[in-house]
DNA sequence: AGGCTAAGTTAGCGTAGCTAACTTAGCCTT
DNA sequence: AAGGCTAAGTTAGCTACGCTAACTTAGCCT
């Protein structure tokens, strides 16, 4: 039930007079780091956060409207980590694809480390439009998510709007990120593999789609298979 | 901040002797409405739902240990429903595809048209493990997604196990209705276009992956993409 | 008729989010 | 150097919540 009280964490002196910046910074840490290890936002109380900071609750208002909001910001910073960790990831890739697949890669894996975090920014009530929590996800993540996939687009890859396409790729890799977070104990697998056949069969899903045009139905779509089996089979032998 | 209190919902006859069940099924069904009501599981309050039945709040505690048990019990009746739903809407597809085209569409229709049900279900931290709750997934609506992608595979549409094909195209469909849930105001454009292009993506990509062989990597993938359009363009011609 | 116990109730604990009202410490003017 | 102003906190406390202990009451059964 209680989150083990940590000790009364040393006296802080007051702040100087024009840096009262300085505590909603160590606030954020506080709630980051709480979250992360109860993993439970439920469990983050404002009262525990104020006691990591060694400051009394109400304290805690001066900066942030609620506890929402508070979430809000620490949502904010690890979206900005998760931004910086798929460029890096990014980074060694040259061909759009391998750039879109290490991305990809980058944002499960992040989102996998980040349990709880990623739940409520992605999964939470709480996640309002208007709180700025989402201009972040259209800004940075996104940004470069929609930019590789027009990139692909370039290159032939894909057919037809970014947006879209961007859209339903990051469906899949929430998808997968987001079960994985909730329901751990179903037979996975390896991770990482996992998460990188859900990104390549939507990403190589998408770039089908486009060569028989248009919308499937099941009838073409078996139709199609059927024909590339059997050139597969005539080019195996 | 408070949900505006119902009235004081007539007082109610004390239950037969044999049938305090019966309470139970008033609880879970109020709490349901409640739910509906309000799109989030924390107003929903242990109060305002015996204030709904029309009984005093100790009274829950005679049929739940506590309110995860409470919303365990809400959540497994709905995933009830979404299996009936599904199974309803692949009643009239014959063609395995079709089915599961039909299937997927049905649970994301129903994802989207309980929210907050769909959201505790699948990503609360409250749906431990053991709770009853997982295996209903695993039963009743997983079992009729693992059961129609046994038929793919047996119609040469899928290969492989059926278990992680499920598992993905469950992620698919998870990922898109989750999405569309907690980013309602997102460029989506018509919801059941999306949600049919995510679900086919996913589909015919498992599928291509399957044509393709193995694990492809993202040279593969581009090169077989190139084949397959200069192909088109000389049958197009 | 009277006991047994299922089906509730009353009262209240501890903790949570949040607010009003007070205090204190640093800068700035004079 | 003194004193005001206000940023940066604090103390005390409200209401609502989940949950529990202990009591009451109504129906069945011998």
């Amino acid at each position: 039930m209680s989150a083990s009280r940590v000790a009364p964490a040393s006296k802080r002196r007051r702040a100087q007079r024009g840096s009262g910046e300085q505590l909603r910074a160590e606030i954020v840490a506080a709630a980051k780091t709480l979250l992360a290890e109860t993993r439970n936002a439920d469990e983050v109380s404002i009262r525990s956060v104020a006691e990591a900071v060694g400051v009394t609750p109400p304290s805690i208002y001066l900066h942030f409207a609620d506890k929402d909001a508070l979430l809000d910001a620490v949502v904010i910073d690890v979206f900005a980590e998760l931004d910086t960790a798929m460029v890096a990831a990014g980074a060694t890739a040259t061909a759009p694809l391998a750039r879109l697949r290490a991305y990809g890669m980058a944002y499960v894996s992040f989102a996998i480390s980040h349990p709880e975090h990623y739940r409520i920014a992605t999964m939470d009530p709480c996640a309002k439009p208007g709180s700025g929590l989402d201009d972040v996800l259209a800004s940075s993540a996104f940004a470069h998510f929609i930019a590789v996939v027009t990139d692909c687009i370039t290159a032939g890859i894909f057919e037809g709007d970014a947006l879209p396409i961007t859209l339903d790729l990051w469906a899949a890799a929430h998808g997968i990120a987001s079960l994985i977070i909730a329901k751990p104990y179903l037979p996975w697998g390896d991770l990482e593999q996992v998460a990188d056949r859900v990104l390549c069969a939507s990403a190589l899903g998408h770039a089908a789609v486009g060569l028989l045009g248009g919308e499937p139905t099941p009838e073409t779509v078996t139709d199609w298979l059927s024909t590339q089996r059997r050139r597969n089979r005539r080019t195996t032998r």
